[in-house]
DNA sequence: TTAGGCTGGTGACTGAGGTCACCGGATTCG
DNA sequence: CGAATCCGGTGACCTCAGTCACCAGCCTAA
């Protein structure tokens, strides 16, 4: 049994008991330190990861730009990962794991049936779509509506309520990768939102006001 | 009976038998003019539509630019009317009848209990969710990589693809709003791509080369 | 017949943001 | 210790595309 039942009772207490006995017996569960690429364009799917501890960054890129799309919280699943099983997909887009992260592998041959004997599992992935789907939407309108304050403005808003900290260390460069943009821009753009005293910047790191 | 057991026979013949008779016991049919609008922002759902024929434009508005999201094409559905009725979101997005279409309406307090019943139709929708979710991708993977004559080009050559034809009568202010730009962006970018051969406009509408 | 709408077409201007080159300060590594 | 990095910061420049103003051709309805 390559899982310890607790584990599984411990992160996913949500899930009916026989499924967690089920994913005890057949998944696997592994720590993964920062930086760790879970997923790569082009990749063929073997197992669906399960968030149990940490955090993934999911993103796509083009040519040498990237832009973060969202990122996969405790609890929850890769849709890319298991829509690449349902039609043998390539990925066209990358997960990295952003903070150390304890995370579930379930083999992805037993996890349609589950799906189909577990009605909330089902759900589960229903309902992660439907997340994925709305935060991508919303990816979408702020690009339009291109602004690049307010992108780079809700950008930390999100990473501060994530990290749980209101003074975020993190390099200008990173949160250009993340938007897509360039370090130099994201300089400028951080200087404007601190004259227009949205933001605060000092040594302990970027607050927002 | 509300529908004819034919008409869902001939345009979903590959749902199970009895999932067809259900439908046809508790689904409505109707035919919807170019033009109509099926799903509106903020809008509460009660019925999923799907398509039978025609063509369903679905599109998001920020301000008063709009920006085409995707098409649901014959026997596809739309899944944000789906996932509304698994939380009872509000939809974001808005969707507007394309072309002369007839759309089945399923009640969406039968259809939780279908997708149960019938693995078949679950997996409908998780190919469904899936498909639209790689479209939204490639949209912003297209807004990123910006280049605003690539984005163009590739709207003409899905449009003319959609509509089986080489030669496309379309507006230059309808391009504008499905690109989310102006009017005048159009007609320059098109003048570009012609310049560089790409495309040739005549009486006969947009060709692509 | 004429006025008002729509169509595409164009030039001038502007602004956001991407790019380049370079700087000084801090940290790290050999 | 000195060299090499990495960091933020800045100015100059350029390109794409959004905006404005305006024009001419066409069709349609009054």
């Amino acid at each position: 049994m390559p899982v310890e039942i607790e584990i599984i009772d411990k992160y996913l207490p949500f899930l009916p008991k026989d499924l967690r006995t089920e994913f005890s017996g057949y998944a696997d569960c592994a720590s993964f330190p920062k930086g760790t690429s879970l997923l790569h364009e082009g990749q063929y799917i073997k197992v669906i990861p399960v968030v149990l501890e940490g955090l993934v960054r999911v993103f796509t890129q083009v040519e040498d730009r990237e832009l973060l799309l969202y990122y996969i919280k405790p609890s929850e699943s890769c849709v890319m990962s298991f829509s690449a099983i349902l039609n043998n997909f390539k990925s066209r887009i990358f997960a990295n794991v952003e903070a150390d992260s304890l995370i579930l592998l379930l083999p992805s041959e037993k996890l349609l049936g589950w799906t189909r004997l577990y009605p909330s599992l089902n759900n589960q992935f229903f309902q992660l779509y439907n997340a994925r789907y709305t935060d991508l939407i919303d990816t979408i309108q702020q690009l339009i509506f291109n602004r690049l304050d307010h992108r780079l403005l809700s950008y930390l808003r999100e990473l501060s309520a994530l990290r749980g900290t209101p003074a975020l260390q993190i390099r200008h460069r990173e949160i250009a990768n993340d938007l897509g943009t360039a370090r130099e821009v994201v300089t400028r753009t951080l200087r404007k939102l601190e004259n227009e005293g949205s933001i605060r910047q000092s040594e302990r790191g970027i607050e927002i006001l």
